[in-house]
DNA sequence: TTGTTTGCAAACCTTTTGCACGTTA
DNA sequence: TAACGTGCAAAAGGTTTGCAAACAA
């Protein structure tokens, strides 16, 4: 995942200059911060990240972090998901088009993207036989990871 | 669904009773004002359907509303949904075990909740395959509910 | 009487907004 | 130069918490 970061970054930035934007300093260095994440970040994980980089230089500020993730959003670059804690996360959307949900894990909080063609068909069909335009849909499944199952409680 | 609102209240409390729980005022307006929705409602929308029914009376405060929605949660007695607008909403859970999801229409705001075995049998296999222990799942539609799309736009 | 529940107010936390200053094209 | 982008600080809005008084068992 972190090996398509600069496909991404590089998606991104075009599909940004395509539609007349500017590059700004806080926007590169979100779309990098992201291009590097493994799976959903917040908000404030990023901004940190961000922070952390540049010690001693001007940071970049949270409004800038919140405008340029929604910009991104509404170009379809990022996805954003919200798992019920009051905290939305945002991923990368591959310019594939690399669909997948996610496991919560409730042992170890981790996040596990996973893909299922048969879970696609059953909402396709289902969004026809009740008569639904669909646009988009989310998956949530809440449970115990793999490696969880293996721990002692 | 506003029907069986005696049937889930009444098994709200039982449950709430055997876990040795006072019954309190608050609380028990809640669930009265719970059994009464059709849909998934938010904490604040709860609360000015209680302050409206009790004018003059002392009301009830905003603390017992989240309180108790917290409380009827961990009994698995309501459903708690994060629909992406940062308001979290909640639903009775019918005793028998009424599973659904829901849509969200894009257009007139509605949610519209929905039955599918099919979904279901396709998450449970989903699960098996990955090898997860899953507790529990959602299911969110986004896109136009029949009505809309008979709307002209 | 003892532990639970409640209302109020304040705190908290994420997200949004206003505004003056910098930057990009 | 004329938009656009940025950082800061403050505001907004939903949710949580501390606490003393009220209440159920």
């Amino acid at each position: 995942m972190a090996s398509s970061g600069t496909t991404w970054a590089n998606h991104a930035r075009a599909v940004l200059a395509r539609a007349g934007h500017h590059r700004g300093a806080a926007r590169e260095e979100l779309i990098d911060a992201l291009a590097r994440q493994d799976c959903a970040v917040s908000a404030l994980e990023l901004e940190q990240a961000l922070r952390r980089r540049r010690r001693g230089q001007r940071t970049v500020g949270r409004a800038s972090v919140y405008r340029t993730l929604e910009l991104l959003r509404e170009h379809e670059l990022i996805n954003r998901l919200d798992l019920g804690d009051g905290i939305a996360r945002y991923e990368p959307i591959a310019p594939g088009g690399d669909h997948h949900h996610h496991l919560l894990c409730e042992r170890c909080g981790q996040l596990v993207p996973f893909r299922d063609p048969g879970l696609e068909r059953s909402i396709d069909r289902l969004s026809d036989r009740l008569g639904f335009d669909t646009t988009g849909h989310e998956v949530t499944l809440r449970g115990s990871c793999a490696d969880c199952q293996e721990r002692p409680v």
